[in-house]
DNA sequence: CTAAAATCCGAACGAACGTTCGAACTGAGA
DNA sequence: TCTCAGTTCGAACGTTCGTTCGGATTTTAG
């Protein structure tokens, strides 16, 4: 058992995300946690100022970490692609680490208003510059014809990796390090690395196809 | 204004699906939906049998569409990367043209109980594993000696093109068409398609690293 | 030991929720 | 004109929600 208030505080953390994640944070009621943190309704609010707050906590403390981590990780490094595979090893593997807490983040980004949203959002922005930093990096060291949009393939490596908690098993037979190196290979090289394919071309379509009228 | 009873459903499904994709399903209550619809709280339940049956509508029309379509166009067609480009571009511009249903198909796929939940999950697996399909056929055609894993490289696809309802502005510069195929030639070839970097490797990390105790 | 401070909680508050009910409208066919 | 099915809605139901309050209990400090 908990015994500090700091520890305490902390065990109420990571359960509310527990649960948020499995519930979601609209549907989880404060009872739902006082049951699974065995501290009476009341009792939690020694412990957080509201139930947005708890959400609030939880998405702060997750990105601090992780962003703190990152910039530890990167500092002295010059190489763009070894940033780069940092920056994915270090966002993947916290992911894994921590299923509930980052699916939180990921999934109830706008459950926050007013202020608080306001500081998560701005960390969340820096996080994003900081990779569309890293590929513009790489993306200078090469001379493509043709390169890919800068917004779409830094949106697109965020979706690969924050898309892993609809389907990632941490415990299951494909660990972190491959998953990772999945990733990079295939964000960087593609799955088709030798590029035999003569057209990339996508079917055209009339815009109307989807219409509702 | 809508006149028949089926145009007025449709209409009261879409409005749903408007709301449910700005404040979450769970945050969102019938006096929202009738507030929005100029329809009384009561009249909803002519229309639909619970709150519950709106999601469920949502999510079902949405799959269905989406999927009758893509056989549509992928009938006759052999070719494994002309699928693939067809199966992207179905994909992005239903998307595209359908933000609030799909961020809700995506979103609140866990907000569905028992049997509703198990039919849209049945629909899902079946596109799931169309998807993977095509990825298969395309991986062998060639032979790489270090093929990506491919269920990595299938929840990357859909990571990549689910995540966009976190961006993407489909009235802003870039047109869906251009999306696409930056989606289709990022995953196919990669952000840096020469390969001329020579290692791909991710750094290590200990596994304790990010451990709560 | 004593008193102050920290921790805990049963009970209740007002508000908002999904849903229901019965009555009031409406328009088309007889 | 009368009837009846289709449509609409004000009002209310019982439940659950986040939060608070006053006091009980435990821990700490002098």
């Amino acid at each position: 058992m908990a015994k500090t208030y700091d520890q305490k505080h902390e065990f109420i953390l990571r359960t509310a995300a527990r649960i948020f994640a499995e519930k979601s944070y609209h549907s989880t009621s404060m009872r739902d946690i006082s049951r699974a943190t065995n501290v009476s309704l009341a009792g939690l609010y020694h412990y957080c100022k509201s139930k947005e707050e708890l959400l609030f906590l939880i998405q702060d403390n997750c990105f601090g970490r992780v962003l703190e981590r990152l910039e530890q990780r990167l500092e002295g490094v010059e190489d763009p692609i070894t940033k780069l595979g940092i920056f994915i090893e270090n966002h993947l593997s916290f992911f894994a680490a921590n299923m509930s807490e980052m699916k939180v983040l990921s999934h109830e980004a706008e459950s926050l208003g007013g202020d608080l949203y306001t500081h998560v959002s701005t960390r969340k922005d820096k996080y994003t510059q900081l990779a569309r930093q890293i590929l513009r990096e790489v993306q200078e060291t090469q001379q493509s014809q043709e390169p890919v949009d800068l917004t779409v393939a830094t949106y697109a490596l965020f979706g690969m990796m924050n898309w892993i908690y609809n389907w990632y098993d941490p415990h299951g037979k494909l660990k972190v390090s491959d998953l990772a190196s999945n990733v990079m290979k295939l964000f960087l090289n593609g799955f088709v690395p030798n590029g035999m394919c003569s057209s990339l071309a996508v079917p055209a379509e009339s815009p109307s196809v989807w219409s509702h009228g």
